[in-house]
DNA sequence: CGCCACGGCAAACAGTTGTTTACTGAACCC
DNA sequence: GGGTTCAGTAAACAACTGTTTGCCGTGGCG
């Protein structure tokens, strides 16, 4: 897994092959099916690896203040610092979220629906929530965990040096958008 | 151009072969070369042609009454009608975007860009923005494209029958943008 | 008429691909 | 200590890949 993922830094996975994956590995073509059946198995298997750290950044968002800058800055900064330790499993949900594979995709698209759900429920248990209808809150939802994955891929191809603005504009849009929701 | 567009609504341009494209078009693999240097070339081109219709559709939203509502309602149902008008265009970009060649994802990020400018343009010169800096209006116009790309995406990806839930979210998103965007 | 560029062809090139088969050694468990 | 599972091997398979080469008909232009 970690060898398929330093190759799908510079591809994507429907074009990796699996020889590819066993020769930077060391290791016979053959040995590949000792641990996965296919290509999109192993695929999949990278889905799970990346966005179970991911479970971990949300919940390190949503504890704390909820002081509504505070938490918006503590979402950049999170989002920034996980950019920069996770750079490659980053990199390669953004590619195979619309990528090739089906049942990457998939699996990508459900564990995105399961972390709009979690920061439904805690948003709907916030006070400035008081008298949303549950669909409202879901749309909420939504449109901050989209916004995360959008400055996660700005982040992710942002030209060097580049970061600080790019997490600041997010900041702004955080804000703007939480400015929006006291005045729904 | 055609065949190649038809073979990547299931697969991503870096795993699309030439000889594959050839087979399709009926023609020689050699013939390829007479027209494109390479893959990434051809996809380079596909590149113009799907952002070219994009650029009429942004025309489109811009014109027309000032009203709030009014303009969230049209972005939203011009994206819908893009979308099941142009599927195969606007599926091979949410896949390249990140996809796994340089050379396509640089054209469309450069092109995405300047829609970015071409909307805060517009945006600075209606009544609401008066007293916003310039950085601001540009953040505004980004998340106003970064919304309309998640819709083009999720409309994309959706189960018969559920584009109009997701339309009736995505409106609700910008209204609150724009909700947002009045007490800045 | 002659020319020439265009878009096409067949054939060959050396590599690479996914998958199957039968076999082997180590580790583990009772 | 014997059996079983696990993770690996080498070799062979047919199929497919991108690229080069030299050749050919058609169409348009001067």
């Amino acid at each position: 897994m970690d060898a398929a993922l330093r190759l799908l830094e510079e591809q994507s996975l429907s074009s990796l092959g699996l020889r590819e994956v066993t020769r930077v590995v060391g290791v016979a073509p053959a040995a590949f099916y000792r641990h996965f059946r296919d290509m999109g198995d192993l695929g999949v298997a990278l889905v799970e690896e990346s966005l179970g750290s991911l479970h971990v950044v949300i919940r390190r968002v949503l504890a704390g203040p909820e002081d509504s800058d505070e938490v918006t800055d503590r979402s950049v900064a999170v989002v920034a610092e996980h950019v920069r330790a996770h750079r490659a499993h980053v990199r390669f949900l953004a590619r195979e979220r619309h990528g090739g594979v089906r049942a990457v995709r998939e699996a990508i698209a459900a564990e995105l629906a399961r972390f709009g759900d979690e920061v439904a429920d805690a948003l709907a248990a916030q006070e400035v929530s008081r008298g949303w209808s549950r669909e409202d809150v879901r749309m909420l939802a939504g449109l901050y965990v989209d916004h995360l994955v959008m400055t996660a891929s700005a982040l992710l191809e942002a030209a060097p040096g580049e970061e600080d603005r790019i997490a600041d504009t997010a900041r702004r849009q955080l804000r703007l958008i939480t400015l929006g929701r006291r005045h729904w």
